[in-house]
DNA sequence: ATGGTGGCCAAGCCA
């Protein structure tokens, strides 16, 4: 049995203490990160590994993008992939003794307009969404784990209101389809909803927002998905609200779930 | 309709 977290943290290095309190108070056994901002060799490794977190998997540049794998279980790099031909550092794949497949995922954000002809980063989230569904209907993924910053709301109760976020990059229609093709290739389980089916759910709240809690206008962005053959092992998935009020906080929520394996 | 905040790193890009 373990425990699985995953986390947009917004810079690693400057929320090192963050993610030591995460680690401390929650205890997971895998925790991915995603933005990182960091190349693989900044990253504050020794006190992660004080508090057990001796196995990391990582893929990092400078400043921008990078994800990783801390782990108190051994762990294998199991590979990355650069959907799109971005050159970003937004996939890391790991292996845990098990032979469960753990990939890490932070799908590109896509700009403000939500439209490939007058903005290129939507284009490119839309071709990085795609490329997912190709690699998953070709590799059919077993015994695997799909985590991370989607950077899509695909349900109308993953945001704050539907109807005025329609046009809104992160939960139109043209990504919500692509999301929902991508997660149809692989028969990725959507283990959050499995566990939460009902109600408003968000892991994301704008810097914006003067109060954020009050006003409450979030999204749902971080995913936590597993093939068909484990899904049925996962229960207990939590977003922990309140961390995205702790202290000069990520802007995202921590999103957990624990399996049976 | 607009601008609001935050992180990279020291101007403008990205979210």
């Amino acid at each position: 049995m373990f425990t699985l977290a995953t986390w947009n943290i917004n810079s690693v290095r400057l929320r090192e203490g963050l993610v030591a309190r995460l680690l401390r108070e929650e205890a997971p056994d895998i925790l991915c990160l995603q933005e990182c901002k960091s190349p693989v060799e900044k990253i504050p490794l020794t006190m992660f590994q004080e508090l057990g977190y001796n196995w990391i998997v990582a893929r990092g540049q400078k400043g921008y993008n990078g994800v990783a794998i801390l782990s108190r279980l051994p762990i294998e790099d199991a590979g990355d992939r650069d959907y799109a031909k971005l050159g970003h550092a937004r996939h890391v794949a790991a292996r845990l003794e098990n032979g469960v497949t753990i990939h890490n995922m932070y799908v590109p954000a896509g700009g403000d307009i939500p439209d490939r002809e007058l903005n290129v980063k939507f284009g490119q989230k839309l071709d990085f969404v795609s490329e997912m569904r190709d690699v998953f209907h070709a590799d059919n993924p077993q015994r695997s784990i799909l985590v991370g910053d989607l950077n899509i709301a695909p349900r109308e109760d993953d945001v704050w209101s539907h109807k005025q976020l329609l046009k809104i990059v992160s939960h139109t229609p043209i990504e919500v389809e692509h999301l929902l093709a991508a997660q149809d290739a692989g028969k990725w389980v959507d283990v959050t909803r499995q566990d939460i089916p009902e109600g408003l759910l968000y892991s994301w709240w704008s810097y914006r927002s003067p109060d954020w809690n009050a006003a409450d206008k979030g999204r749902r962005l971080d995913h936590i998905w597993a093939t068909p053959d484990i899904s049925n092992a996962a229960h207990g998935s939590r977003i922990l609200r309140d961390v995205r009020g702790w202290q000069q906080p990520s802007d995202h929520a921590p999103v957990l779930a624990t399996f049976d394996l």
